[in-house]
DNA sequence: ACATAAAATAAAAACGCTTAAATATTATAA
DNA sequence: TTATAATATTTAAGCGTTTTTATTTTATGT
């Protein structure tokens, strides 16, 4: 008892072909024709298929958004943004959380041309994909690469200047025994944020007060800075490679005694909306999530159009955001 | 230059349709000859295609999830636990980020047979959807239903006896002035839970210290507090519809310099992942996330398979989970 | 070894749509 | 009015599978 394209025709006194022309929106259907066929289709109830449209195009108007983990609330917003995009040109998103290993992804829905294209967010070894997906021909983009690959589409932030403008900012304010929280050394952007920490003090010539190696979580914030405490030093103050590290700093800080930023600056990364809700609000260095996965988009949709237009790069800078957690160290004060 | 399921069958010298059975794991295929297809795919590299896969058989083997919105972490765990589970049989998740309005739906994937089945959290509006999915005939599960439909299939928790548990741990430890923050009145869990917290009170011949509405988020939690520190007037425990405004609740005391739990005792709802990172530890009510995610996706899966299935609901009870915010109140101190 | 049941294979018909080529209609200009 | 160009429509051929139905092969019991 389905509804066909057949019976839309019929009903409309119309070829299917005509049918399926205002279904594809296409130009040559006379606007009195368009309204018969849009007037059965509503009398009758019908819905196209999309396996058939699929089979018959070779397009299937699904994208697929690879993720590591759900747990990311960073993600949040550019898989937000990812989808409200897509939905406005007409696509859905089929969504893998996979930990890149190679049995997860052959099972994965690249192997069965199930998808246009794909967004890789932050893949944690992209090789396999990138292979795969060549090899299918598939488009794809990368966004927050954690490799420097020049042979595929990618868009990134600029790491390097956010550790810079961060350490920059603390040793502006005047402090200058600074500590630094890194993420997993696995990831490009702690390796690349150490470094623009690194430079910062090289430039101020003054030395580091330490670099500490973290997860990307509230518990390696915490768990470092009560080292700090029970040991009698404390830096005046520090730049965590995550808001969720600083968030971790502030609460072993905060439950101490500790003031901030009065005794201590603490400064964070990302600016994930955990960042602005609690107290201090916390200066960060904010990642533009929404451009992200904007310009993310944009690219793939214009090599789905053309596969064989070539890989583009963009890098995008991140910007201090200086709010409540950071000041002039209490030495300084009068 | 595709290769399809005929080019495996020559190069098999076998029928198609025996290469359509190993694909299917059909059982009528001598080992030797399933053997010889397999083969032939691998040489080949052979990959079906899921659109005429889908248009012959009737079957996407795809699964809609339908979120209202990303930025819940609280719903992450459940969607990690249905995203497993559908792996394991072979589905694949479209996302559809919804905030229930007829128009972002009537966009949705629901509508072209795009999907065998349907997973609705915590559907903000949900008629809407069943309706349309009833008329569609597509077998759905609504998970943290905020509606009591009788007439589908869905997977709750006892929101009124979490609330309950959670108010009656606090008056067990000797607290009196037992202060509520509830979620927004237009959800169910927020009603229910708040029943719960007046039924404990009832039940012990208590009054509570007072009821306020917030928003499930930590400035909520932050502002309320705040105000009670301004007016001098402070409960000795407060409950917290949910993990987040409790949060908020301890950052204004602890800034303040208001010891939890010594001087407040703080409870929360959920133990979404927060709630053990930041110290002291929450004492919260623990949802079974996981075992909300497994029960629906198995529904779903029996509905899948047997359409004329009547309707199920699955209640599970959440979990008093004691840590560290709560302890008996100053005046019972010895 | 023979009849019979069971299992495996083959041929052909869908599944519901798009698309290229061919044909018919309408508009435009001479 | 007629020729020509521009537009719309139709006919027919796929798209790559699965699913009957019919046929052949293999196994089982006597």
């Amino acid at each position: 008892m389905k509804v066909s394209i057949f019976d839309v025709a019929k009903k409309a006194g119309l070829s299917v072909v005509t049918v399926s022309r205002v279904l594809n929106h296409s130009t040559s259907v006379r606007q009195k024709n368009r309204e018969k066929v849009l007037q059965a289709m509503k009398e009758l109830d019908y819905h196209p298929n999309a396996s058939a449209r699929s089979l018959a195009s070779g397009k299937t108007g699904i994208i697929g958004l690879t993720l590591a983990t759900l747990h990311d609330s960073v993600l949040d917003a550019v898989v937000q943004e990812i989808n409200d995009r897509l939905a406005e040109h007409g696509y859905f998103l089929a969504l893998s959380i996979s930990q890149g290993d190679e049995e997860s992804f052959r099972r994965s829905m690249f192997q069965e041309d199930r998808v246009d294209g794909v967004i890789l967010v932050s893949p944690a070894n992209s090789d396999i994909y990138v292979m795969e997906l060549k090899k299918r021909k598939i488009p794809f983009v990368i966004l927050d690469s954690q490799q420097r690959n020049i042979a595929v589409s990618m868009v990134t932030v600029n790491n390097f200047k956010g550790g810079y403008d961060a350490t920059k900012h603390l040793i502006d304010l005047g402090h200058t025994e600074i500590a630094y929280i890194n993420g997993p050394e696995s990831f490009l952007s702690s390796r690349e944020r150490e470094k623009g920490f690194l430079f910062a003090h090289e430039e101020a010539g003054i030395k580091p007060f330490g670099i500490e190696n973290g997860e990307f979580d509230i518990p390696s914030g915490y768990r470092i800075a009560s080292r700090w405490i029970e040991s009698g030093r404390l830096p005046t103050a520090v730049f965590a490679a995550d808001d969720f590290i600083a968030l971790g700093v502030m609460d072993a800080f905060k439950n101490e005694g500790i003031h901030i930023p009065r005794d201590v600056s603490v400064i964070g990364f990302d600016d994930q909306i955990y960042a602005s809700e609690f107290h201090p609000k916390l200066t960060t260095v904010r990642q533009p999530f929404e451009k992200i996965g904007k310009q993310g988009v944009d690219i793939l949709l214009k090599l789905i159009k053309d596969p064989s237009r070539r890989n583009v790069s963009i890098e995008f800078d991140p910007e201090l955001v200086v709010r409540e957690s950071t000041a002039v160290p209490r030495s300084t004060r009068t």
